[in-house]
RNA sequence: GGGCUCGUGGUCUAGCUGGUUAUGACGUCGCCCUUACACGGCGGAGGUCAGGAGUUCGAAUCUCCUCGAGCCCA
């Protein structure tokens, strides 16, 4: 007999703001360290760093749920994993925030402080997220955090930078690239975000050719006009100069294929750079470089008298203009889609800088993409067309502040580029000064490089990180076994990944990627400030607490699929909580009211139905937990836990636990190892509830023991007690038809069946009846029912012939019926029958008697009021 | 314009390697306070599985088209 606490205090209610709270301050940090020496196999995962923005919101809830559930999952499966917590914490939106506290902007004090108050910021921000984490209940490694704006890991992002300059990877370049001139930083094409918007389409004359343009302030900035070579109208112009209005300068027609002739005037100037287009062509017909527009927007000299003016109030300048030398013709409204900063949402430029670029190698990447193994599955098709259509290499640099700086100098003499040595890494060069001269010069006068990386760069090496990677040589523990994350940064951080993957280590980053969905609000649509549907984590465990919470993100959808947030799935969820407290405590009392023989022979059908039902759901779970399919598991826990287990079994062996039969102890038995089952099985999905109830059952935490083992299913058992249980159930209806209270006598109630000789009382004690079964029918008149047939079987075998087959059976005799043939005629030709293609069902007849007669299968229950 | 995903009772959702009466939750209606649970039990109503065509003995499930939604990208 195990020790337990008395049960008799458990309260009518699970009390999860009770309960939560205090096992998360019993828990220890230390159980959940990744070992580095231990034997058992490894599972790391590199878990998503979230940016520091001080509030752990519900789609970073949602997506550390599944990272849970697959953590504790491994640990009761005897893996040493890891499951690491990291914070990505450079980037523009904490400058800005730090701007908006201290009421300055970022060049009003020295880098070095800015930084100083940005990094204050983030740790407080950092400090916040941690209680939300701990509140949900993740078992997060927490030996294993990192903070990509502390030394210990930037240096890694130098020192990977380093690498990938020497190995050719890394390369600068004047190049044109995405430029937010309020951010006065250069941006990568992922962090472009495109949106609709109205502008005017305004047509001009230019030098007697009609150009249409939605952009006149790049005017300026004109190298050459376009035109479609087809293009009747505009015959034998190419090759010709033409003068460019207000600013005079000749520019050549040229001819090509990528000139629309049906949009505005089938004319275009191309301007460096007015779009994408205008890349292309000028990279394509290598034209000249005019650079209208500076970093902050502003017109520069090439633009004459409109220098030093805003891009904006030049537009306007030049239309106005325009009007006065009678060359604006007209103006159309346009809707186009305007690339913009994902931050701000300020109109992109496009600008030609001497920037730092990663190389790609589509090739490589996709090779490694597709040694991962992608669930769902189709989400590699996003990384396959990402990586196919790439076009442009990935722009590193940015002009900010808070971020990793790029360690290089440049030589002040001879312009040289000079290393440091990974030994003195980190370091900022604009602080720092080289410890040697210039080796080609001897010059000791130095510029630090001033442009910062791209945070892409540090998160991107996370799982390197996290494996520990010191940039001497591969991790023994890397690859990393999965990177769960969402499907809107599989073209970023999945893609710049595998990319830095293979750069320094030539090899996948992890075996296995799963991609979970979007949290929606409750109106279906994307949760926004603006539409203010906004919901929080803190505000669901508040009210229902932290396992229902991870209950709605288990069974709120299926795997990789959005999912909408909705207070009915977490009630829901609060609801099996209650009904499965209400079972545990009922067990409970019964395990404690009196001792019994764990080792108890089980052999009553009901003790056997009930373990073989448990082996099935135990199977069940087992393979969805392994598919990552969360909901199918919790479904099939909370079917058999509420359905199986309270519905029924609990029903049917009620009486024999009130009695002292010696026949209690296996349904004793059955009911403990049921409950250590349960608990087993559900402590990933809500590790507070299944430890409270675990406490009470049995010594230790149950997120130290093993996951259930799937054991052989007895088939016959199952078979027989699902019977056993639709009988009884149907019975129970019938009683409560004729308006007796379920647990009233009901006299004798007679079972006719082969299938079934004894169910070891447990049916009289259920009915409150006196039960017997019977085999024979003889005082019963039996007459022929309708025939049912197995398609599963007739379909395969029989094919195009299936209906004609069905036809033949219904026209045979009843005689002939009832002992059917071998072959049967069709169209007359003989076919064989094929076995259980079809049963016979009978209705029986008492003659005279007043009895109740109950069908259910081809069994028949007659009830009798007089026992 | 392209790619991907999706369209199942009032609402949300499972099933979608084809097999007879389509899963569950919430809501709704009726009966029941049966000593674990009224946050419970039992029962009912409610679905042309977006629409159309096709493949098949048989389609929510496979194919094609149309309509609609979402995401990503031009």
């Amino acid at each position: 007999m195990r020790k337990m606490s008395l049960p008799k205090d458990l309260p009518k209610n699970y009390n999860f703001a009770e309960v939560e709270p205090r096992w998360q301050g019993i828990w220890r940090d230390e159980d959940h360290y990744f070992d580095r020496t231990s034997p058992l196999p490894q599972f790391v995962i590199d878990t998503p760093p979230p940016y520091p923005t001080g509030t752990f919101h519900i789609g970073n809830a949602f997506n550390w749920c599944y990272i849970d559930f697959i953590a504790r999952y491994k640990r009761m499966r005897g893996y040493n994993v890891m499951f690491p917590q990291g914070w990505d914490c450079h980037g523009l939106p904490t400058e800005v925030k730090v701007e908006e506290i201290h009421g300055i902007t970022k060049n009003d004090v020295p880098r070095e402080k800015f930084r100083e108050m940005c990094r204050e910021l983030t740790l407080s921000n950092i400090g916040k997220m941690r209680l939300t984490l701990r509140k949900l209940g993740f078992s997060v490694d927490w030996s294993n955090e990192y903070i990509t704006m502390l030394p210990e890991y930037y240096k890694k992002t130098q020192i990977s930078f380093l690498k990938m300059l020497a190995s050719g990877y890394i390369y600068q370049s004047e190049h044109p690239v995405n430029f937010c001139t309020r951010c006065e930083t250069a941006i990568a094409f992922a962090e472009v975000v495109y949106e609709p918007r109205e502008t005017l389409l305004n047509y001009f004359d230019f030098n007697g050719v009609e150009i249409a343009t939605t952009r006149p302030e790049l005017l300026a900035a004109c190298v050459a006009v376009a035109v479609h070579p087809a293009d009747e109208r505009y015959k034998g112009i190419s090759g010709l100069h033409l003068k460019v209005p207000i600013f005079g300068h000749e520019v050549p027609v040229i001819a090509d294929e990528a000139v629309d002739p049906a949009f505005g005037s089938g004319a275009v100037m191309i301007c460096t750079f007015g779009d994408k287009q205008d890349v292309f062509w000028w990279k394509q017909h290598h034209l000249e470089l005019r650079k209208a527009i500076d970093r902050t927007g502003r017109m520069t000299s090439v633009a004459g008298k409109y220098q030093n003016i805003k891009s904006g109030d030049c537009r306007e300048a030049i239309l106005s203009d325009m009007k006065d030398l009678g060359i604006l013709l007209r103006q159309e409204p346009l809707e186009q889609r305007v690339g913009t900063c994902w931050r701000c949402k300020t109109p992109i430029e496009i600008m030609s800088e001497r920037q730092w670029f990663v190389k790609i190698v589509p090739d490589e990447i996709m090779e490694a993409a597709r040694e991962v193994k992608w669930t769902p599955g189709h989400m590699f098709l996003r990384m396959e067309n990402w990586i196919s259509q790439m076009e442009w290499d990935w722009c590193i640099s940015r002009q900010r502040i808070f971020a990793t700086p790029i360690p290089v100098w440049f030589c002040a003499g001879c312009g040289e580029m000079i290393l440091p040595a990974e030994a003195d890494l980190p370091l900022d060069p604009t602080v720092r000064k080289p410890d040697r001269p210039c080796e080609k010069c001897g010059s000791t006068d130095v510029i630090g490089e001033e442009d910062v990386l791209d945070t892409w760069m540090d998160s991107s090496i996370s799982v390197l990180n996290v494996t520990g990677w010191d940039g001497t040589r591969t991790p023994e523990i890397f690859p990393a076994q999965i990177r769960p994350q969402g499907h809107d940064i599989i073209r970023t951080w999945a893609f710049y990944t595998i990319l830095r993957a293979v750069a320094l280590t030539g090899r996948k980053p992890w075996d296995e990627i799963l991609v979970n969905g979007m949290v929606l609000g409750e109106d279906g649509f994307k949760m926004s400030k603006s539409r203010g549907n906004i919901i929080s984590p803190e505000e669901i465990i508040e009210t229902y607490g932290s396992d229902a919470f991870r209950q709605w993100a288990a069974a709120g959808a299926a795997t990789g699929s959005d999912i909408m947030f909705n207070w009915n799935d977490v009630i829901a969820a609060s609801r099996f909580q209650t009904k499965l407290w209400n079972v545990a405590r009922f067990i409970l009392l019964q395990l404690e009211k009196k001792e019994f023989d764990h080792k108890k022979a089980v052999t009553a059908p009901v003790d056997r139905w009930l373990l073989a039902k448990l082996a099935e759901t135990t199977e069940e779970v087992t393979d969805a937990v392994e598919q990552y399919q969360f909901d199918r598991g919790l479904k099939a826990l909370r079917e058999f836990s509420w359905n199986v287990l309270a519905d029924n079994y609990i029903e049917l062996v009620k009486g024999r636990l009130y009695s002292d039969d010696p026949s209690r102890d296996a349904a004793c038995r059955v009911l403990w190892e049921t409950l250590d089952s349960l608990c087993r099985m559900m402590a990933p999905y809500a590790p507070h509830f299944s430890e409270e109830i675990y406490s009470h059952l049995n010594k230790g935490s149950v997120h130290t023991k093993s996951w259930p083992e799937k054991t052989p299913l007895d088939q016959e058992a199952r078979d027989k007690g699902d019977l056993l249980v639709r009988l009884v159930s149907d019975i129970r209806r019938f009683k409560h038809e004729k308006g007796l209270a379920l647990n009233a006598p009901m006299g004798r109630v007679t079972l006719f069946t082969s299938h079934i000789s004894d169910d070891g009382g447990d049916m009289a004690r259920a009915l409150n009846a006196k039960v017997e079964w019977r085999t024979d029918t003889s005082t019963l008149e039996k007459k022929p029912g309708e025939i049912t047939f197995d398609m599963a079987v007739i379909g395969p075998a029989l094919r195009k012939d299936a209906k004609a087959f069905m036809d033949a059976v219904r026209a045979l005799p009843g005689e002939i019926l009832a002992n059917p043939p071998a072959m049967i005629s069709i169209g007359g030709k003989q076919v064989e029958v094929p076995a259980g293609s079809f049963s016979q069902q009978s209705t029986y007849m008492v003659g005279g008697e007043s009895v109740d007669l109950i069908m259910v299968d081809d069994v028949i229950v007659t009830v009798q009021k007089n026992p």
